[in-house]
DNA sequence: GTCTATAAAGCGATAGAC
DNA sequence: GTCTATCGCTTTATAGAC
């Protein structure tokens, strides 16, 4: 049955996209009113902190989301190599293939980065952790794993950006093959 | 001896500057009249066409200077090695070993990217031939020079994501020496 | 060519009725 | 919990004096 009265976490995937296609700062209260279904007074009821406490509620549903299906299995799973196989396949799902852009790669990038230094670093801390972990796992030697993990990231970030700036998946794909073929060997 | 009258191109490095640290969207006016030292009125009459066109002659300059400086030695220079190493000297200090941001990555994965598709795209794709002709005298096959090439893009942009995330240039270097490597070997 | 004053619109955020 | 109306401020952009 459908529900009448919002929760917070309900608007939060609306927000998330907005957040995404605008940037922090172009981001404004009546597009995000507009795309939830919400008016104005309501936002400010589930978010008296404003933007900025919407723009953090985000990220943090991002990082939980990270969390449950890529972080936690790289971390934990007896098999890493399948962890690693379903972080690549979530990855190019939740990105869609390089069209959809990573938020906190953006506001890492963006003037944002200083209003959310903190949450943007925790993101890809625990991102690199969990995969170094993951690499230990499958006999690698600690600093390896770690340098590895770091070139793995950054090539996921930056296949995102060349992606959409030549607007062509086909970038995208050709670097998540690379990155499985890298982790393969060695 | 000083010049008293402005010149629009005297104007650039300080504007290209604001929108590197702002963005499209947070780079008003004022602070871009602050920063210049110029008053909103002659800004105007340098630029009619208001932000849109100072963004736009920004973005000119940039891929100006890439050209001049990295993808003319690239695509021409008899010595593609030396070309190569002169490249990401070049780099290294351009983006300050991580620490500034590159504006057109930025404008790709933002909003900005709508306003300017043909210039962010024009800047990449011209960098990433040059450096695949440079590969290919290099004595590599052009699949492979332009995979590779589309490969130390991605890398360059996405350590730039990594070192502003961790506010850690060490991020970039590291990036930079294995990119050296893996032109070299192979 | 440079400036100040100002217009018109949009912004984030709040108040208060329901 | 949701809405509309509104405040105060900043925004882009223009007009016009010098």
């Amino acid at each position: 049955m459908a529900k009448i009265v919002s929760e917070r976490a309900d608007l939060l995937p609306a927000m998330a996209e907005v957040f995404r296609e605008h940037g922090f700062e172009g981001a404004s209260i009546a597009l995000i009113s507009e795309r939830t279904g919400l008016g104005k007074g309501s936002l400010y009821h589930f978010f008296p902190g404003g933007k900025e406490e919407m723009a953090g509620a985000v990220l943090e549903e991002i990082e939980a989301w990270f969390t449950t299906h890529i972080f936690a299995p790289l971390q934990w799973d007896s098999d890493a190599a399948s962890a690693i196989d379903r972080m690549f396949r979530a990855v190019v799902e939740y990105f869609d293939s390089g069209r959809r852009v990573c938020l906190v790669g953006a506001f890492a990038l963006a003037s944002s980065r200083d209003r959310f230094t903190k949450q943007v670093r925790s993101y890809f801390r625990m991102w690199k952790e969990a995969l170094a972990a993951a690499l230990v796992r499958m006999g690698r030697d600690k600093p390896v794993a770690d340098h590895l993990a770091e070139e793995v990231l950054a090539a996921i970030q930056g296949s995102l950006v060349l992606a959409r700036a030549f607007d062509d998946r086909a970038v995208f794909a050709r670097s998540m093959t690379r990155l499985r073929r890298v982790i393969g060997e060695r």
